[in-house]
DNA sequence: CGCCAATTTGAGTCCCATCAATATTTGTGG
DNA sequence: CCACAAATATTGATGGGACTCAAATTGGCG
């Protein structure tokens, strides 16, 4: 966090830098190259990139650091290299928004270009290793390879789909829906990074959980509990098993506990119908 | 009300092109230069641009006309120039979720870039002019105008911004809240397009309203009419004048409607106007 | 004028927040 | 290593805010 000065320099000064990376390395510290930067994002390497033309420094964050706060001046992008993360608001009573819980192949910090200063605040929520991009870096890198502008601009789309889905389920979903729907999401997120999508331990607490969903902390473990019954899911503390993705992924609203038998029912007939081709966009509005 | 575009003065040069300008004026289109993007964007236009080099066309929608679909390949960004519109998902049961409300100046069809198919809905709410970004052009620029792609990074991230206030706001307010924010906030925007902050007509439906704040038509409407009650604000189907713009901002919640009622309720309504201020979020909040 | 969409208003219900008590886990220092 | 404190989770009881269902009214438009 501290001498942030010295790693904008894209080009690397072979004696001196040679001798600053030991010494980074010895605090934790790495470099990546480009190449592996767009591998970590997902995105297309430039074939033009040399890879020791651009080195890009690693830092190690501590559970609960701070990585940037609201209204900091921006002047880095962050991208998750291991590790985890929650961003927030915080309104002008001092309540905590959770935004999002990045992860590794995630970006932080999109929100401070507007204005040049972070709109959201970042914190660790267990140790974590982050690449650090200098924007000006990020921009340079645009004009000199025609592919990576086109990837960035797609990386930020992508951002502002995902809110865009957020907002949607927020406005939408009951109190399941949504638990549901974190889960499934979280488990999807930890298969693309290599691990059980079935069963995994949250890194958040209920707390944070709710915030991000719009819900009290107490609403999410009565939740937990209900999945946990009805057999959809397993979970202990943090430790969580998704039985039946299926059943989680399509869940609307809990049934009274009178009810829930017919609702499955009706539901599994609209399947069979077609009349519910679900996450299928095309087909949706050709109904109307 | 509806023609706002005398400030696109279509520049012509070549031979071919005025032939083909003549004809798309007929069916009511004009062109506007990268200079007048700009300022129609709020960016600093680029001292290096040719005003003939690029030239940007505009074309308009009828009320209820739809811009772009869902799963639709992209390939355009869209500028409203006058006109109000609204954006849209559609999810697997068909109910509309709006996302956005453009006006003036507004860009639409980022959420595109990602995928190359549009992720939203778009649908005139009035009578609009549209101006033409071809997303080539778009990128092209970018890679001529350094300037302007910094501006184009500081667009898309105002945009995640402004989804980040939404989610704020959608998990975190009562409905009196949203519905007072929402409309201080097209205050806000009519002041900027020199038009009255205080006193505009509403372009979209209390169910559009409700679709975008997560609230049934029917609350929109109570809302309304209670705010009008309490004096913030006086209404009359979609003709809205802001009476109180400090209190709908500060509003956090509705006082109880026992105490709004009950007239004579002596001792308890004064305590409670003592304690609970309402609209005055220092003090309610001094409370908790 | 007649039709249909939009809006308003009412009555009843339920989902979720709130308040509260307890249990469990984590962290810390002696 | 244990004890104690603080943080985190679970579970219950209760009330209220927003949804649902329903009816009446208004306004727009062919």
């Amino acid at each position: 966090m501290s001498n942030l000065s010295t790693l904008s320099q894209p080009k690397r000064n072979v004696d001196i830098a040679s001798q600053q990376e030991t010494a980074w390395r010895q605090q934790g510290s790495l470099w990546s190259n480009l190449r592996q930067v767009c591998e970590l994002l997902a995105i297309p390497a430039p074939a033009t990139a040399d890879d020791e033309d651009t080195l890009f420094q690693h830092v190690r964050y501590k559970a609960g650091q701070r990585i940037h706060r609201i209204g900091q001046a921006f002047d880095t992008l962050y991208i998750v290299n291991s590790g985890f993360v929650k961003t927030l608001h915080i309104d002008e009573f001092g309540n905590e928004q959770v935004l999002s819980f990045p992860m590794k192949g995630d970006i932080l910090g999109i929100d401070g270009i507007h204005k040049q200063h972070y709109a959201s605040e970042a914190v660790a929520l267990s140790d974590c290793d982050m690449i650090l991009v200098p924007y000006k870096t990020f921009a340079a890198l645009g004009r000199i390879h025609c592919e990576l502008e086109q990837a960035m601009f797609s990386v930020m789309s992508r951002e502002i789909v995902r809110e865009q889905m957020m907002i949607s389920m927020l406005s939408a979903l009951s109190a399941e829906a949504k638990v549901a729907r974190f889960l499934t999401n979280l488990g999807e997120r930890f298969s693309q990074m290599g691990y059980s999508g079935r069963s995994f331990n949250l890194r958040m607490t209920r707390q944070e959980i709710g915030s991000y969903l719009g819900l009290t902390l107490e609403t999410v473990s009565r939740t937990l509990s209900a999945l946990n019954e009805l057999g959809m899911i397993s979970v202990e503390q943090r430790e969580i098993n998704l039985l039946d993705t299926a059943a989680l992924k399509s869940l609307r609203r809990l049934p009274p506990a009178k009810a829930r038998n017919k609702v499955a029912e009706k539901v599994t007939a609209l399947v069979n119908k077609n009349l519910l081709p679900q996450w299928n966009p095309e087909l949706s509005t050709a109904i109307n």
